[in-house]
DNA sequence: TTAATTTAAATTGTACACAATTTAATATGG
DNA sequence: CCATATTAAATTGTGTACAATTTAAATTAA
């Protein structure tokens, strides 16, 4: 009963190409002292235009991952100075996290790190646009079998 | 100093679809008692000829990880009696890892498995086969820089 | 040969991921 | 209105990832 050979598993190529792109943004981000998880995060705030704040689950679903994973990040980044969380006065349930200046002004810091790994990965834009859309549809089929 | 919106990331792309990869393989794995690192270990051992077994630094080689994670995770294998650990009798610095005949035997029940995540994929064979071409490209690529 | 270097694993400490559970608040149904 | 159900975060426990360091063994160089 053979098995499938390693380097014909898509999956492996996936997770080990994921990881290999951690590893390129990881000296980059240290210079902003985030991990590439805070770092996406810190995309989704950016990219917010809710002055109040955006809650917890809201990010989850911007980044596909839950409170389990979030939780401890975002005190991460509120021990950081760049976020504060704080319970909805409306719903108790909710917490919005939201931008300090601080967190904020790292936004320029951060405007060329895309560019340094788009010239590490040795793809064009055209292809990495193509690839985009590919991995796009993938994780949406695979999320709904999953 | 706006910042890339991240559905235009293909790094984001890159890291979910990874992670929403491994949501497909846990139900699937679980019926095996094994994570999707353990599972491709599990593969470099199925796929290695060497009587003797495999090193750790020839299996981190071709997974792409360190001792740091191999370690606990090749005494994990152990725990579970799958593989078998002991050092080189010629050079006492190196772990030779190999099968038990559980751990062969396991081989069978996993055969199914890359089926079902391409099902779940909803891809054809020949794009899979072509993302997998253009993820190893990128690995070696984002490697090289790293 | 013996001291300095290199190599292979293991260890330590930080930070994810996520299943499962818990806590607290809100919503709903009888 | 109140018991039940639902929802949002947080917590707990397991298992990665990986930088940095440590330990021990083998290699090399003086």
């Amino acid at each position: 009963m053979p098995s499938l050979p390693l380097n014909q598993h898509t999956c492996f190529a996936l997770y080990s190409a994921s990881l290999a792109m951690t590893k390129v943004y990881r000296p980059l981000l240290a210079k902003l002292g985030l991990t590439y998880p805070q770092y996406i995060v810190m995309l989704v705030l950016w990219e917010s235009a809710a002055p109040q704040g955006v809650m917890v689950s809201a990010i989850g679903q911007a980044v596909f991952l839950d409170s389990g994973t979030l939780t401890p990040l975002l005190k991460k980044l509120e021990l950081l100075g760049l976020v504060q969380r704080k319970r909805s006065a409306e719903d108790e349930r909710c917490v919005l996290v939201c931008l300090t200046a601080k967190g904020r002004a790292l936004q320029a810091k951060a405007s060329q790190i895309p560019a340094c790994v788009a010239q590490a990965s040795a793809c064009s834009v055209a292809d990495l646009s193509d690839l985009n859309v590919r991995l796009q549809g993938l994780r949406t089929a695979l999320l709904a079998s999953a």
